[in-house]
DNA sequence: GCTTTGTATGCAATATTTTGCATAAGTGTG
DNA sequence: CACACTTATGCAAAATATTGCATACAAAGC
């Protein structure tokens, strides 16, 4: 349910293609919660039959038409009142087969493991240099933003934050296993 | 799918009834995968019917009747290859409406949102806490357990990096939020 | 005696997410 | 000129997860 909340959120600003929203999935809001394409139009269309968003057609030169949509006013007001409202709390559970994983880790898989856990942590690394780079550009200076943006600069900082700690620990973890991987 | 697995996992070393399992899922477990007991009942059935896993009555004075399970050889076996088996790494979105919400802060919620990091801060206090205990009594010298127990610690170890990384966002997102809350 | 809490199990209906498939037009590369 | 990649949209089926409901027995508190 959040993803239709979170389709708006995006378009507060902006008024964006159901494409523009996939790849804002795939970067920044992605970290909060992603969401395939399908899921996208599919959503945009509910949202188009509650009048909470609005769209038009943008017949771009040399490019597939597109529908670009914007928030209405009653989308705007549906979302300022969901972010009001009760949210049932769930600390965060790292979703993430690889804890399992760990749990059976053994002589027989510990060099799969070993080379997952470096892959994840290059992914992660480059994702942080992104991350990084948004906040030296655009969140020098957090307390002298306006309230909204105060806001957004602190789920970037989570992402930062919640990052390093990942880093930290998959170098913990290939330390400790370094000595029972490949080399023996 | 991935449920199945950690069901699987948990009763690697001992039997377990569903109840066991809902109350495992609630703890540490459950810090990576979470799951309802309703989810629980019924992938055990599936588990059985596969043969995965395997159970017998266990008719308990003064209680209601409980069925425990435990793996079978060709669960182990299942478990194992699930374990070297490709997995598409997706690197941890935290999906937390909280975060959608913040891109949502203003003057109007801010009271409420504050209100909601507090009550998370609070949450993962205790729960961090819980697993420091844990950590201090089993796994204080993780170097010289043995492999699989390793991998336990590793988990856990991620655990708690996570919520002592999550405090500290918290404590950083309370202050920079202090001067246009209540107060103001 | 009555109510709540904990143990113990499960079905059914929704809701959500994922995966596979499908189309179409333009752009760049070998 | 074929092939891959990017932009752009969407349907349908399958897998997963959530929510509501339902039962039953025992212990403990009021």
């Amino acid at each position: 349910m959040s993803l239709r909340y979170a389709i708006m959120t995006a378009l507060l600003d902006d008024e964006m293609s159901g494409y523009d929203l996939a790849r804002a999935f795939d970067k920044s809001l992605g970290f909060f919660w992603h969401a395939s394409h399908q899921q996208i139009y599919r959503e945009l269309h509910t949202l188009s039959e509650r009048r909470w968003v609005a769209h038009r057609d943008d017949q771009q030169a040399g490019r597939p038409q597109r529908h670009l949509y914007r928030l209405t006013d009653d989308g705007r007001d549906a979302l300022e009142s969901w972010v009001i409202q009760a949210d049932r709390m769930r600390l965060q559970e790292s979703k993430d087969e690889l804890y399992i994983k760990l749990y059976n880790l053994s002589e027989r898989n510990i060099d799969y493991l070993v080379s997952r856990i470096e892959a994840r942590r290059e992914a992660m690394m480059e994702r942080l240099y992104l991350y990084e780079r948004i906040r030296r550009r655009h969140y020098a200076e957090p307390r002298t933003l306006p309230l909204r943006r105060k806001g957004v600069y602190l789920a970037l900082l989570s992402g930062i934050t919640q990052g390093r700690q990942y880093l930290a620990w998959c170098d913990e973890a290939l330390s400790l296993l370094a000595s029972d991987g490949r080399g023996r």
